[in-house]
DNA sequence: CAGAAGCCCTGAAGGC
DNA sequence: TGCCTTCAGGGCTTCT
């Protein structure tokens, strides 16, 4: 499913496509997915100069909201014939279209609004997202911290794949209450580290998946825990464990991570 | 106010 | 083979 990793290669994939067309009509082909796709004539007509990502966020012109949630799609080519779940369609001024398809509608295809921005915490990218932040954040937390750090108003971007990764290689177990952690600067550096490595590696797939079927969203990692519960770490060879937490799974070693 | 739980939704996977 | 149940989860709302 899209995290940061994903959005922000989906989104520089866009920047190349997008930037120097018009949106020249727009098809909404349902009423509603996440929300009520509200009316997008208006952004018919104008070149598009800037496509941005704030936190799981595509923004494009400023106007344009774009959310894959976590089964959304973006494909980018000639027109073809309408899948099941196509939602939207962009018609472009070169003659392609992009096309938004989100099976489980958890995404959101809409007009700019502050309500999806104003209480976002930090990017994790960026020098603001530091061990001081993370410390004085956490200080009075005691949710466990793999809940803490995908709670998009403490940090935003990190879903729940690359949490249980960035806690496995920082060897802190994911029930840990968030008051508890003491190694600031070593989980924030992972968590940098396994998003900026999805990024680079996010990359180099995603090219070769444009290229062969136009579809933007998805690519497969090699995850460390992720989905390998009953399976040995790669560390000590102890059995991953999976357990529930506010509703999410986590992936840990009981051995590494305590 | 923090934290947990419920909800939205469909398709894949597993059980019988 | 095929039906039924369970699970997956981002982000919002509702509850305790």
């Amino acid at each position: 499913m899209p995290e940061l990793p994903e959005v922000e290669t989906v989104c520089r994939e866009l920047q190349k496509s997008l930037i120097g067309n018009k949106f020249t009509q727009i098809i909404t082909l349902r009423d509603k997915i996440r929300e009520v796709i509200p009316d997008l004539s208006g952004l018919e007509g104008a070149k598009i100069t800037a496509v941005e990502r704030r936190a799981k966020y595509i923004i494009i012109n400023g106007k344009l909201i774009i959310h894959l949630g976590m089964s959304g799609t973006i494909a980018i080519g000639a027109p073809k014939e309408r899948k099941k779940h196509d939602h939207v369609v962009f018609e472009l001024s070169n003659g392609e279209e992009m096309v938004f398809n989100d099976p489980r509608r958890f995404g959101l295809v809409t007009l700019y609004n502050d309500k999806y921005f104003a209480a976002l915490a930090p990017e994790p990218l960026t020098p603001e997202f530091n061990a001081k932040y993370l410390a004085k954040t956490l200080k009075n937390r005691k949710t466990p911290i793999k809940t803490a750090i995908m709670d998009q108003t403490l940090v935003v971007g990190v879903g729940n794949i690359y949490a249980s990764e960035a806690l496995f290689r920082s060897r802190i177990n994911p029930t840990t209450p968030a008051n508890k952690v003491k190694n600031h600067a070593l989980l924030i550096n992972n968590i940098k580290q396994v998003l900026e490595e999805a990024i680079e590696s996010g990359g180099s797939t995603l090219r070769d998946y444009v290229r062969s079927s136009g579809n933007l969203g998805y690519f497969q990692h090699h995850h460390n825990v992720y989905g390998r519960e009953g399976k040995p770490c790669i560390v000590c060879k102890t059995t991953i464990a999976k357990i529930t937490q506010a509703g999410r799974s986590s992936f840990y070693c009981p051995t590494c991570q305590r």
